[in-house]
DNA sequence: GTCTATATGCGGATAGAC
DNA sequence: GTCTATCCGCATATAGAC
C-alpha cells in the first residue's frame, strides 16, 4: 500500500478546534484544518462528509468542553455557592477560549443546541439555578442568568467596557438575581445567609 | 463626460447597510453592494478607501440608528419607565434588525465603540439606568443591565430558548435589576411604586 | 488512504481606457 | 466618475491516479 493512515476523525475534530481557538473564529477552512495535519485538503472527505459536519462536529465539542468545565463544581451542597462556582466556570470558559465559546453562537450551528452536548450544558445551569431558588425546573431564572452571562462575557471580550473599568457590574448583576431568587424561594430558609456576596 | 455621478458615499453606506440586513450578517462583499446600485466594484473605491472603511461606516450606522431607537423614550419623566421603556426599544431594534444589531458586535468594528455614535448609545443606557438608580454615573449597573439586555437578544434569536418558552425570563431579569436598584437608591422615597412590574 | 489535478466560484484590489 | 480587464488569492468539492 502506497499510504499509511494518518487521519482519524479525532485527529481532524481535534485539530480544527485548534484552529478556531487561534483564528478568533473568522471561517475555518479545510485547507488550514489538512495542512495543520501535514496531510492534503481532499484526504478529510474520507471523514467528514462536507465543510458542515465538520463545523457541527466542533460546535459539540466545544459544548462538550463548557460542560467538563461546568461539571465539577456542580456537586458543592451550598446552593449559593455552586450556583456563583458555576457562574464563574462559566466565564472563565468564555474567557479563556473565547473563539470556541463564541462559535457556539454564530452561524449555522444552531442544530448542536439539540444535541446532548447542548443539553448537558443546560441542566448543569438550570440545576444550579434552581437548587438556589428552589422551584424544580426554574427556566425563567436560568434563562435570565444566562442571558446575562452570556452578554456580560461578550461585551467584555468586544471591549464595550470602557476605559472606566466595568468591575463591579458582575457582581451586581449576580447579586441582583441572587437575591430576588432567594426572595421569591420556595424554600426561603436554606439559602439565607448574610454573609458572602458574590465574588467574580 | 462620459459618464455621470451615479454614486455617493451616503448611497453606498445606505446599500449595504441593507444588504447586511438581508444576508444575516454574512461577509459583506463590495460586489454585491456595487450590484445593488447598477454599478461595478472598483467605482467604489472613490468613495471609501477600502472595504474596512465601508465596514467601519456601517457599524457606525448601526449605533445611529440604535441610538435613534432609543431617544424617543428618554424623556420619560418616570425612572422606573423610562428604564423599562429603554430596555423594550433596545430589545426590539435587536429583533427587528439583528443582523445589523448583531454586526456591531462581532469582528474588527470595535472602533465603532469610541466613535460619537457608540458613546450616544451608551449614554441613553446610562442614564436611564442611573435615574432609577440615583447614582449620577451608575457604570457597574448599566454594564449589569447592558449584559443582559445584549444576551438576551443573543439567545432569543439564537434560538437557546428550547420549547419551553422563556417569556418569563425577560420580566424576572428586568425586576431583579430594577429591584435591586431600588433597594441600594440613593433616593430611596423617588421611585418605589409597588404597583406596575416590568412588561416585555 | 492520500495524492495531484482540476472545475468552479467568490473575494479584494489595481491599471488604464473612455 | 465609471468602466473593462486583470492579477491574485482562497475557498469547497470531485475525479481519478497511485
Amino acid at each position: 500500500m502506497a499510504y499509511q493512515t494518518l487521519l482519524s476523525a479525532d485527529a481532524i475534530l481535534s485539530a480544527a478546534v485548534q484552529l478556531v481557538e487561534r483564528g478568533e473564529a473568522d471561517g475555518l477552512s479545510l485547507r488550514a484544518v489538512a495542512a495543520s495535519l501535514g496531510v492534503k485538503a481532499p484526504s478529510l472527505y474520507r471523514y467528514f462528509q462536507d465543510k458542515g459536519a465538520l463545523e457541527l462536529a466542533v460546535a459539540e465539542e466545544a459544548l462538550r468542553r463548557m460542560h467538563g468545565e461546568l461539571e465539577p463544581v456542580s456537586a458543592l451542597p451550598e446552593p449559593r455557592d455552586r450556583l456563583l462556582a458555576t457562574a464563574n466556570a462559566y466565564l472563565r470558559f468564555a474567557r479563556e477560549h473565547y473563539a470556541l465559546y463564541s462559535y457556539v453562537f454564530q452561524g449555522r450551528v444552531r442544530e448542536a443546541y439539540d444535541s446532548n452536548e447542548g443539553k448537558a450544558v443546560w441542566k448543569m445551569l438550570l440545576e444550579a439555578v434552581s437548587g438556589l431558588s428552589g422551584k424544580p425546573d426554574d427556566t425563567a431564572s436560568t434563562v435570565a442568568i444566562w442571558s446575562f452571562l452570556h452578554g456580560y462575557a461578550t461585551l467584555e471580550y468586544a471591549g464595550g467596557f470602557g476605559a472606566s473599568g466595568p468591575r463591579g457590574a458582575l457582581e451586581l448583576g449576580l447579586n441582583s438575581f441572587i437575591t430576588h431568587s432567594e426572595h421569591t424561594s420556595l424554600q426561603p430558609g436554606r439559602s439565607s445567609r448574610k454573609t458572602g456576596r458574590a465574588r467574580g
